[in-house]
RNA sequence: GGGCCCAUAGCUCAGCUUGGUUAGAGCGCUUCCCUGAUAAGGAAGAGGUCGAUGGUUCAAGUCCAUCUGGGCCCA
């Protein structure tokens, strides 16, 4: 072994000139020349005992799907969501509530997408000091589960149901509901999404249906609950409505007749102006004419009278649809078809009365042209035909002007029997005798084929029919005025759905048509006597003492509550239940009060939650639970039941398409979070493109976070881990107060701080996006600029690195935490509930970190050193003098670069490789080209129009003249050639120009933006010999690895050359190369037999043997 | 038919609120560099009519209007 002379420094950095290591205490690099490097190296050999202090160890390689559910089986055992529900218990509550999904189907990853959101928030809250409860519920109602189980029973329609027996299609559906349960807990419990499934409400439960009762009769006494037409799809050969589910399977292409019919008007100015004026009408149901009760016309379009030619009628048609009706205003010839006498605005048409074209049923007051703003003027004449017993928009428009609801068809689909002509026919069969009758009457004006998609019934092909039946409403309308308040006082996120999509649906809001005709829902509770009296329950109770009986343990479903009749409070006759059960969304709408069973349970603790600080669903729900919680919070509370909502866009599948069975592309939840990660999956959903729009969900995409995020995340705490327990070292150990650390330190700490308040901001605006983009920002600066300039300390087992590093982890696993639960409670397992006595057992229990002062100054320092960096790397790109070669000197041009901090300009020098950093601005001017760009931002603002000429100016300029002169004065005048303002004189500030400096010749130069970077190429014969040892030690390195050598293994190095480089380069780098390499002995000359042979082009034979 | 959203590199997307003269990132591709934690990291290159047209402006990816294409919700 030779014995080590005197060094500079272990890690190449330039001598002491800029290697100014300005620390307040040496590290083992500065003081190396005093320890022989087999004592050196012993920090490598782990500590034979471990203390309690120490961290576990952390393997470089994970496998994140097995840690998972470690974590899963951690937090089982340790019970520690009860745990952190049980420590918050008396903080100030932050409410969520968490919308029910049906069970009935089996979990997608969709539903991946709004748990991960519903999760991060509550626990995000929970570690800022809340306490969060967070209920599961399930919704057990409604139409699917129903058809669901018609499906599965080889059922066609109610008689089927019926014939089966209420009671026991309903113990189908509850049996139905409960199917998927699993699957939605096996789902929940894997992606970590914490929510009380033990205390989940069940929308079927009796108490649920209580407390929606309750509500029911609030809505009912404040006169708001009454039974009304309504207008649905309706299947005539199943005698059932259709959902509009339902409908969207059914539409098939159909020929239909499309008739213009004359409607005589009948009185008013325009009549007596024009003998013979017709209202000119459009349909393709000719059998609805029977009905007509009135004519729509849009009130802002433009109508017209025309006038045939031969004088002999006139109609009232829309400007826009002349042409495409009557044909050009003149013929081929040239004659006059007809002439435009007058135009007015469809509100000018108002109430004008018009003979109907059918007098076969009685319908009183009507026939008179109302006002309606869904009229279009695309098809037709802009005149539409109402029939308000079939068609919804007719219904709403008709009922404006109280018109009567005649319906003659039969629930069979066919015309009553009384009413002549067509009685007793099939709706759809009557159009040819109806447009006959019309034709021979002369009322018919034209008539043509029509080909359009018409909804049928998606089991038996049938015809659908728009159909009125009485259906009981919520009248929503008339608190139109307070939903649009309450929703003024919702947070939107994103904001565009307050005003846009949801905000439009208030204003144009209609009535809750709350009844179905079904079986397996909440019964509506009301009774109805004889007289017409209603009585309606709010409560089991309550029907107990109207019967007499006590009836606290009915089943309030169908077909048993059906059953309790009771004598009417009002007029002693028998009052029965109404057939109806309600609409299943008001079961979801009421669960912020139903959840709780309240008002016959849980007072206080509704009061402590309603309303709920957060919800979150898909954008689907806009017109479903986000609508019915508002509304029935609004109905009965007169405040809407949440304050923030996050509104998700759908996902996708890789191509863009949405995920369908049908397609075969659907992502199954657990199988994909088994291959990738919980957390790879739901920090893609959290932080992967914008959570508002739709996005693209495929493999590659969630490999990439893995990849990207997580692993590097992992591997700088493995690294962490690997040489601290090396070292060894512990956060008990202690280390230097922060501000007696290296710069590199204070800016670690400094970064994670503004991390933690940027991520925290971010979460309290809901927006997990950018959290997660300072996150995976962080976590880049943290392994790829902090550990790569830092390593050699860690090496050496610096105490100041590696606290730096323990906090640093701490606060980047604590603000992860939320997004990614499971990766983070593994590194607090094993780094900090193993080294800080005082550690919470779980990541989840923990506290978000303690804010500390961000100093703005050293984060813009360390920019500057990084653009340089930046600049210097590419610059050596471009010369192709490799990074191993040091250089002797570089120029540095950059605003703030000369006042830089003396370690960051070491830390650029050693970066870069090069010995000696000058500021550009100080050396010879001889070296410098200087060019100068005008500023058009500060120019524009003050010379608007002629800022071309003015700019036009500066850059004819002797630029380095101009520059000199800027910098010499504050500001200088210059003559500008046409400038109108301030007498043809502008004047400019260095603020109003770009300068670039760069180096003359024999440099390599990069630049970019006024910084520039130039690299002196010139290689001294020992600069050269630098070069040749770090070559050495790098080929030795590679073979080390090669032959599978650990990293703490000493060898023993043999050389032999003639080359005189190569000897040189030996003789006076020999100990930097053997301290480098792990040496204990260099030997001139060939190696024994069996040692291994380093691989090189350098000139030298090497061969290295292990040593024991 | 109505409303809302989207359109930027081969692919996935930032940037648009507040207009400023070289439009960015990741993935993929080519070349090179670095490597004592890393499944990594760095530099360069190829790749852009910023969907189209018109307007406002000294200046438009950015503001306005219209259109085209795609998606969603509702009829």
């Amino acid at each position: 072994m030779k014995s080590t002379s005197q060094r500079t420094c272990a890690c190449y950095c330039p001598p002491a000139k800029v290697c100014q290591r300005a620390t307040p205490y040496p590290t083992k690099n500065h003081v190396f020349a005093q320890i022989p490097p087999w004592n050196y190296f012993n920090n490598f050999i782990p500590s034979p005992q471990e203390s309690d202090s120490m961290y576990k160890a952390v393997p470089a390689t994970v496998n994140l799907t097995d840690l998972e559910h470690e974590v899963l089986a951690l937090w089982e055992s340790e019970g520690t969501f009860a745990q952190s529900m049980a420590q918050s218990v008396g903080r100030p509550r932050w409410t969520f509530y968490e919308g029910p999904p049906t069970a009935n189907g089996t979990p997608g990853t969709h539903h991946v997408e709004a748990r991960a959101f519903k999760d991060i928030f509550p626990r995000y809250r929970t570690m800022k000091g809340y306490h969060v409860p967070r209920q599961a519920g399930w919704d057990c109602h409604g139409l699917p589960v129903e058809l669901a189980v018609e499906k599965e029973l080889g059922f066609t329609g109610k008689g089927d149901i019926e014939a089966f027996g209420v009671a026991e299609f309903n113990a189908k559906c509850r049996e139905s509901v409960l199917r998927h349960v699993d699957e939605f807990s096996a789902m929940t419990r894997r992606m970590g999404y914490w929510v009380d499934m033990d205390s989940a409400y069940w929308t079927m439960d009796p108490n649920y249906v209580q407390s929606v009762w309750w509500s029911l009769k609030q809505i009912f006494n404040s006169g708001l609950l009454v039974q009304d037409h309504r207008v649905s799809p309706y299947c005539p050969r199943c005698g059932t409505g259709l959902s509009d589910h339902e409908l969207a399977q059914g539409y098939e292409e159909v020929v239909d007749p499309s008739v213009y019919v004359r409607f005589p008007v009948t009185q008013g100015e325009l009549a007596q102006r024009y003998p013979n004026l017709n209202l000119l009408v459009w349909t393709t149901t000719p059998w609805t004419l029977v009905s007509n009760t009135a004519v729509a016309v849009k009130p802002t379009a433009t109508y017209c009278v025309i006038e045939l030619a031969d004088g002999s009628e006139s109609f009232i048609v829309v400007q826009e649809l002349v042409e495409k009706i009557f044909g050009l205003e003149n013929d081929e010839e040239g004659a006059a078809r007809y002439s435009v006498k007058e135009t007015f605005f469809g509100s000018d048409l108002e109430r004008l009365h018009y003979q109907r074209p059918f007098d076969l049923v009685d319908i009183p007051d009507a026939h008179f042209v109302i006002l309606a703003d869904y009229v279009t003027t695309d098809d037709g004449t802009g005149l539409v035909h109402q029939a308000p017993a079939f068609g919804a928009d007719d219904l709403i428009s008709c009922r404006a002007y109280g018109l009567p609801v005649v319906n003659p068809i039969e629930p069979d689909g066919t015309f009553n029997p009384s009413v002549p002509l067509v009685g007793g026919q099939f709706f759809k069969h009557a159009d040819s005798a109806l447009t006959n009758n019309l034709a021979e009457r002369g009322i018919l004006f034209k008539k043509e084929d029509y080909e359009h998609t018409y909804p049928h019934c998606w089991r038996c092909h049938t015809p659908l029919i728009y159909y009125a039946q009485p259906s009981w409403y919520i009248k929503t309308t008339a608190i139109k005025d307070k939903l649009v308040r309450e929703n003024e006082k919702t947070n939107w996120f994103p904001e565009t759905i307050k005003t846009g999509r949801y905000g439009d649906w208030l204003t144009n809001n209609v009535d809750w048509a709350l009844s179905r005709n079904r079986y397996w829902g909440t019964p509506l509770p009301i009774w109805r006597c004889s007289e017409d009296h209603l009585t309606v329950i709010e409560s089991l109770g309550e029907l107990s003492q109207l019967t007499g009986r006590d009836l606290a343990d009915l089943d309030p479903h169908r077909p048993f509550i059906d059953a309790i009749t009771f004598s009417c409070p009002t007029c002693g006759s028998e009052s029965t239940r109404v057939p109806e059960v309600i609409d299943c969304w008001y079961d979801s709408g009421a669960m912020p009060f139903a959840a709780q069973w309240y008002p016959h349970h849980n007072q206080e603790e509704f009061a402590a939650q309603y309303p709920a600080d957060f919800i979150c669903e898909a954008i689907d729900q806009t017109r479903g639970w986000f609508y019915t919680l508002m509304a029935i919070g609004t109905l009965v509370f007169d405040q809407s039941s949440y304050k923030n909502v996050v509104c998700l866009g759908h996902i996708l599948d890789e191509d863009g398409r949405k995920m369908s069975k049908h397609l075969g592309n659907v992502l199954e939840p657990i199988p994909l979070m088994d291959e990738h990660g919980a957390d790879a999956l739901r920090w893609f959903m959290l932080a992967s493109g914008s959570p508002w729009q739709s996005r693209r969900v495929g493999h590659t995409a969630i490999a990439d976070v893995v990849r990207k995020s997580l692993l590097t995340y992992w591997n700088t705490v493995s690294f962490l881990a690997l040489y601290a327990r090396s070292a060894p070292w512990s956060p008990t150990d202690g280390a230097p107060d922060l501000s007696d650390r290296p710069i590199m330190d204070r800016w670690l700490l400094n970064e994670a701080h503004a991390m933690a308040q940027g991520v925290d901001q971010a979460l309290e605006n809901f927006d997990t996006q950018k959290g997660g983009r300072l996150l995976a920002e962080f976590i880049d600066n943290l392994s790829n600029w902090y550990v790569r300039r830092t390593r050699r300390r860690f090496w050496d087992g610096d105490p100041a690195a590696l606290a730096t590093l323990h906090e640093a982890v701490r606060i980047v696993t604590l603000c992860m935490a939320p997004f990614t639960p499971f990766i983070t409670e593994r590194v607090w397992q094993d780094i900090f509930r193993e080294t800080e006595k005082t550690a919470p057992t779980s990541v989840h229990l923990a506290m978000w970190p303690e804010p500390m002062s961000v100093d703005a100054k050293l984060r813009q320092d360390m920019e500057i050193a990084r653009r340089v960096t930046e600049l210097g790397r590419s610059a050596r790109a471009m010369s192709s003098v490799k990074t191993r070669q040091p250089l002797g000197r570089a120029l540095i041009s950059a605003p703030g670069w000369d006042h830089l901090d003396p370690e960051l300009v070491t830390e650029v020098a050693e970066e870069l490789n090069v010995r000696e950093l000058l500021a550009l601005s100080s050396s010879d001017s001889e070296l410098v080209e200087v060019s100068l760009k005008p500023n058009f931002r500060t120019l524009g603002q003050r010379y608007g129009k002629q800022t071309p000429l003015v700019a036009g100016t500066i850059s004819a300029q002797d630029h380095a003249e101009l520059t000199a002169q800027l910098r010499a004065n504050e500001t200088i005048s210059l003559r500008v050639e046409g400038l109108d303002q301030d007498q043809g004189v502008a004047l400019i500030s260095l603020a109003d120009v770009v300068i670039t400096e760069t180096p003359k010749e024999g440099w390599a130069v990069a630049s970019e933006a006024g910084d520039s970077v130039a690299l002196d190429l010139e290689i001294t014969p020992e600069l050269a010999r630098a070069g040749l040892a770090r070559d050495i030690v790098r080929a030795v390195q590679e073979a080390r690895k090669n032959a599978g050598f650990d990293i703490s293994d000493r060898i023993t190095l043999w050389w032999d050359s003639t080359e005189t480089a190569f000897i040189e380069t030996m003789s006076t780098h020999e100990s930097d190369i053997a301290h480098e390499i792990l040496a204990l002995e260099v030997n001139h000359g060939p190696g024994p037999a069996d040692s291994i042979t380093v691989d090189s082009d350098l000139g030298a034979s090497m061969t290295i043997a292990q040593r024991n």
